[in-house]
DNA sequence: GATGAATGAGGATTCATTCAT
DNA sequence: AATGAATGAATCCTCATTCAT
């Protein structure tokens, strides 16, 4: 149950730093190691150098807690998703796009795993979260998708743009998400700089293959 | 919190089908829907038709409960890949050991969502979960895959061999592990019959593409 | 909470030697080691082989038990203190009867540690076990102890004798209830052979002194 | 079980007197009458006037509560029995001593009792218990009985000194700590003011006994 | 903003005991 | 005589939360 690698971001400003991003930080990172009911708000507090009764003065709720953490975390994935996706050419966007979201990603380890927390369980805030944030983005992606498998060029249809999409997410995310898995059982951690270049040229490759080759073969 | 749509498996034969295996049956399915801390032993008594107390004549812990749940739901679930992907012929075999998995973890959707929230959280058990279950078989997977792209078809190299098990691994466990998730952005149930079906269609066709069409390309 | 060097006294009879018996020797030693309240039936049970239901078969309660232990041990003790005690010449007696009684105590050295936790905490069979067993032999001791008193050859007035026989009693049982004490105190083990002809020896050299020397004093 | 007599010793200063102190007040009552096993935190807090949870803002355990308890009580103890012990002339001290430490444990009665349970049972704190408390008064007591033995003056060997010594201990301990039995047996309460004096001046006679008829007597 | 103290609800687990087999 | 399974009550302790200071 212990959890020893888990990183405080900025120890250099530990008082300042406005307490309630610290807060912030330190719930981001159990929330995301132990789950939503496997973390208590005393160790939230104590880690951020704080009383559980001193926590209160910043945020309502555990609940409240949760969902500003999911917020805080996901509004600039979300944002960031949406300006790397919002353009015409696939075909040069797409790389672009690939190693952006991995990039940041990386950056901000914490959130695949807590959606894919979320996800699994169905938890009480999967509603808002996946109205709010990532059905936009999937709508976008689908129909990008979908713009493209009507133009013929693919070689998938468009009934298969959710699907596709659906295996995109998978894949990015849990590329993450299942990290400490993927550790024990590839030897290597998916989290290392070199781990994480090779992963992103595997599904640049990846998408230049689907999109290529579905021309020359048609529907099964 | 709610989780309405826990489904008791066989609820003609409540007295007998021996209580230890109702105890695993409704210990599986809430683990799956709220992970290990979110599961009370309370819970999982009752939903057994059994006071807590009595859920330890069967299981000395919350713990070994746990650890009975996974491998009773693992163990099978990895015999029958590990006989599904021991044969020849990758481009026959392929389809039917992805309809394989696919029918059989519809048939048990708790497991990926247990796996995936023991992935996500590096949970203490994940540890012999993936030196016992997973990494053979993972092991295995890699080794055909290295065959195939030595023998120069399918325009993968070696190297890629783990980043391509772990991307299919994804796939296939993704479709399970964020059901909810998907049920709520793609508006349709990824568990219902056609769903699956379109899915399964889906990887095979993604296989063949793969399998294909790298040749015709070249490491990037 | 272990207490490796309780000893089962025949190993060799395990089957037979009467289980009720077995059950009343792990009792004792339990019940001596960790009182009424810190053993539970359980651990009672399973040391003699049995199942907890099984132990049921033998005694109607755990109290029933208690009892039944306290009974078995107290009784003998008492009846061969009796027969020492019951003679005439003190200055000859005096010493066979300290000898007897701490050779009896060895041997069953259980004993003094569950009756001085009775005696400690005012138990609720403290009661029957001062009645019954251990007032009639302290009644006995201080008739006897005033009997000399009063001839004058003591120097020990009559009111003292409660006090004395008192003194006496705490010496002796002393060396066996606080034996663990004892044992990390002086570094020696008191209930090694060694220690306890020295304290034997002692104790009837403290007898003599007390005998004696009362006369050349005088009450203060 | 039942404990009727338990005393609540200022019930007039209810609410302050620092809820801490009330909690060890009651904690005190409750293990030298029942045992550490046989009292429990909900008995503790509720006769504190506080819910159980609330106890734990104090104690982190039943654990660090049993020790604080026992620390608060043997430290003035032993330091009380320090201060009279450290002197010259023991035919002048020793009354005193002996005066003091009746007087000392009359007032705190509960601590012979939890001594005496803790040596009964071999408790997991005995250890501690006698190493940093009783131990280095024993030594003390010890070392000043050799230097009388060896000036010849008292009849008893340097070798008896630890004999000595643990029979004075169990004499004045054992007034205390058997003084439920002692109650039943004798018909009187050992601790009322009377039967305390009685049995100081007992010692006090016996003490004198003791060393000044030694010489005449010698080594059995 | 921060905290110590308080609390009701609930956590896992153990207890002594029963009963059908 | 023995046992596996069942249970209500009680165990210690943690939880999220509140409130006066």
């Amino acid at each position: 149950m212990s959890s020893p690698e888990i990183a405080v971001e900025e120890p250099s400003t530990r008082g300042p730093q406005h307490t309630r991003d610290r807060i912030l930080d330190e719930a981001e990172a159990l929330f995301a190691h132990k789950g939503f009911a496997g973390t208590s708000v005393r160790d939230i507090a104590n880690r951020a150098g704080l009383t559980p009764a001193s926590l209160y003065n910043h945020f309502s709720n555990k609940d409240a807690l949760y969902r500003a953490v999911l917020e805080r975390g996901v509004q600039p994935l979300i944002e960031r998703l949406g300006d790397l996706a919002s353009s015409e050419d696939i075909d040069v966007v797409g790389p672009i796009v690939i190693e952006g979201i991995m990039a940041h990603l990386a950056e901000h380890s914490h959130l695949p795993r807590l959606i894919a927390l979320e996800a699994a369980t169905g938890g009480e805030h999967l509603n808002e979260l996946s109205r709010n944030w990532i059905r936009p983005l999937t709508d976008q992606a689908i129909a990008a998708f979908k713009d493209e498998s009507k133009s013929g060029a693919s070689g998938w249809s468009v009934e298969e743009a959710p699907l596709a999409i659906s295996a995109w997410m998978q894949m990015i995310f849990g590329h993450f998400s299942m990290a400490p898995l993927l550790h024990e059982v590839l030897g290597r951690d998916p989290l290392s700089k070199e781990c994480l270049e090779e992963q992103t040229r595997f599904l640049i490759k990846l998408a230049r293959v689907m999109s290529i080759s579905g021309k020359s073969i048609g529907p099964e």
